[in-house]
DNA sequence: AGCCTGACTCGGA
DNA sequence: CTCCGAGCCAGGC
């Protein structure tokens, strides 16, 4: 385990609702640490059970972060994933986050 | 302690 | 629209 602080990333990413997605600095501000949209990312790298929603988490732009991970297709699994939940995907890769983002 | 890194974000060019 | 730089802060060495 690499933190406490990860648990509560974890934590506010189980609460996004299916069909739902969040941004990084949305889910670290609801874990309670404003400024920590670095680590929400470095935490879902880590991340290798399915128990968090990973996929629902996506950058403030409405677009699927690159990871550092050199593994190719992955960002299509994610979008996969968030299509599979009526999550629509604008024509230009990007999801309209004033239709899709989960407002608390 | 210092230095480097990063699934980020924002504002400016 | 894209690219770049700066701010941000915990974690690992």
């Amino acid at each position: 385990m690499a933190s406490a602080l990860y648990e509560k990333f974890y934590a506010a990413v189980r609460r996004i609702p299916k069909g739902r997605v969040a941004t990084y600095g949305q889910i670290a501000k609801l874990a309670g640490y404003p400024r920590h949209a670095r680590h929400v990312g470095f935490a879902l790298n880590a991340l290798t059970k399915d128990d968090v929603p990973w996929h629902r988490v996506i950058n403030s732009q409405g677009r699927v972060s690159a990871r550092a991970e050199p593994l190719f297709g992955f960002e299509g699994r994610q979008r996969l994933m968030l299509e599979r939940e009526k999550v629509r995907f604008g024509p230009d890769g990007r999801v309209p986050l004033e239709k899709f983002q989960w407002k608390p």
